[in-house]
DNA sequence: AAGCTTCGCAACCGCTCTACA
DNA sequence: CTGTAGAGCGGTTGCGAAGCT
C-alpha cells in the first residue's frame, strides 16, 4: 500500500502497529459508532472511512481469522446463489466473518468455483434435452368442453349430488374415450339419477358450453396451493416466488422474510 | 539467484441510503 | 422539498508473499 496522503493531509495506506493500538483504545473508551469523531479522539490522522474499515475488518475481536470450514464454505456458495453480491448480508450469516473477507474469498477461491458449478450444470442441462428429444412425449388426452341442452338441470341449479356416470368424451385426436379412459370425471347428475352431460359432438366454439374447461380451471384455481398449504407457508410460497430478483429495489424490505426462511432451513 | 507471474488480502474510492435541519 | 453530513456497501486497486521459470 502507498504510504502517501491526501490533499486533505490525512495519512493513507497500510496501518502501523502504533495506529492500530490507538484506535483500539478510542474504541475501547468511547465504543463503536461516530465515526467521524474517531479520529480526533483516537488522535489519528486518518479519515473516518479508514477507521471504520479498520475496525470492521480488522481490529473487531469478533472476527474469526481462522480459515473457511468445508460447511462455511459451502453455506456461502449457497448464500451466493440466492443473493448475489449481497457481501453483508452473506457474511451476517457467518458469525465472525466481514463483509470484506466474504467479497475477498470469493473472487480467489469460489468464483473460478462457482462458474465450473454452473457449466458442470448446463452440460447436465444440455444431456437432459438430448435425452428428452429421443424419447417421444406422451401425447395427454384431455377431455373437451361438454355441451348441455338448455333445460339441464346443472345449469339450472337444479344438482344435486355428484358421481360417476358411465359417459363418453372426445378426445383430442377425435376418437371417442370410454368412462373407463378418464379418470374421475365429474360429471352432475339430476335428483333421479340421470346424467346430466351430453356427449361432445362438434367444435371447441364459444358457443359451446365450455363448462368442463371452467370446471378444470375452477378445480386449479381454488384447489391449488392455497388449499393445500397453511397460512404461514403460502407467505414463505410467495416469498420464494418473489425473492430471485436480487436488483429488486424492494430488497431490504424483503430481508425480514429472508431471516425467517433460514430459520426455517436451519 | 534473479526476474517474472500469480495469488491473497488490506485498503481505498465512489456511490447510495438515511436522518435531520 | 432540498441540501448536507454521516454511515454503509460493493467494486477496484495495489502491495507483499509465494510460486514458477
Amino acid at each position: 500500500m502507498e504510504k502517501s496522503k491526501t490533499r486533505s493531509g490525512v495519512r493513507k495506506g497500510a496501518w502501523t502497529y502504533e495506529e492500530d493500538k490507538l484506535l483500539k483504545s478510542c474504541i475501547r473508551k468511547y465504543g463503536k459508532g461516530k465515526w467521524h469523531l474517531v479520529p480526533q479522539r483516537a488522535g489519528l490522522n486518518r479519515c473516518r472511512k479508514s477507521c471504520r474499515l479498520r475496525w470492521l475488518n480488522y481490529l473487531n475481536p469478533t472476527i474469526n481469522k481462522e480459515s473457511l470450514s468445508d460447511d462455511e464454505v459451502d453455506m456461502m456458495l449457497r448464500l451466493h446463489k440466492l443473493l448475489g453480491n449481497r457481501w453483508s448480508l452473506i457474511a451476517a450469516r457467518l458469525p465472525g466473518r466481514t463483509s470484506n473477507y466474504v467479497k475477498n474469498y470469493w473472487h480467489t477461491h469460489l468464483r473460478k468455483k462457482a462458474i465450473s458449478r454452473k457449466l458442470e450444470e448446463e452440460e447436465e442441462n444440455k444431456e437432459k434435452e438430448k435425452l428428452k428429444e429421443t424419447i417421444k412425449p406422451h401425447e395427454i388426452i384431455k377431455p373437451k368442453a361438454r355441451t348441455f341442452s338448455a333445460n339441464s338441470p346443472w345449469l339450472n341449479r337444479k344438482c344435486i349430488n355428484f358421481k360417476t356416470p358411465i359417459v363418453t368424451v372426445s378426445t383430442k385426436d377425435g376418437t371417442v374415450a370410454k368412462d373407463s379412459d378418464i379418470e374421475n370425471p365429474m360429471i352432475p347428475i339430476n335428483s333421479d339419477g340421470d346424467c346430466a352431460a351430453q356427449p361432445y359432438t362438434g367444435n371447441y366454439t364459444t358457443s359451446s358450453a365450455m363448462w368442463w374447461e371452467n370446471l378444470l380451471n375452477v378445480s386449479n384455481d381454488k384447489i391449488g396451493l392455497c388449499s393445500l398449504l397453511q397460512e404461514e407457508d403460502s407467505k414463505y410460497v410467495n416469498f420464494l416466488s418473489e425473492v430471485p430478483n436480487v436488483n429488486d429495489g424492494n430488497w431490504n424490505s424483503k430481508i425480514y422474510e429472508f431471516e425467517s426462511i433460514l430459520d426455517i432451513l436451519n
